[in-house]
DNA sequence: ACCGTGACGAGAT
DNA sequence: CATCTCGCCACGG
């Protein structure tokens, strides 16, 4: 059995598991870090799979507004932002409070 | 095997 | 500045 397929869902839970405490990042920039043509659309993709994995804080990971379009599945409505609050970071109106401070950029932080 | 949908993003209007 | 459209690919029905 030949898995020639690149597996993108673990690419992006180790990325995922990568950010600290305190800080988020987006889809496009998980994406445009792993070289992802298929673009943020499969990192969001593969967080709705992440669902079941461990030590992947897909609560870290929101849209390029910093909105959390995610938190619809995380059981609650409210789970997203108890959980990003419970690191640190204050949540608004399902939007994350001074997104461009706490934006964690792999390619930045863990390089190119 | 075909069609529609989706945790997005960038560019165009 | 706000709204709309397209691209991109995997998965479910």
């Amino acid at each position: 059995m030949n898995n020639d397929k690149p597996n993108y869902f673990d690419l992006v839970y180790q990325v995922v598991r990568e950010i600290p405490k305190g800080r988020v990042t987006s889809y496009g920039a998980i994406a445009h870090y792993l070289g992802l043509k298929s673009g943020a659309r499969m990192v969001g993709y593969a967080m709705n799979a992440a669902h079941a994995m461990p030590d992947v804080p897909a609560q870290r990971v929101v849209n390029r507004q910093g909105l959390l379009t995610g938190k619809h599945h995380f059981g609650a409505p409210t789970r997203m932002q108890e959980l990003l609050e419970a690191d640190g970071i204050r949540v608004e109106n399902d939007q994350v409070v001074d997104f461009d401070r706490v934006f964690w950029d792999p390619e930045k932080e863990l390089g190119i």
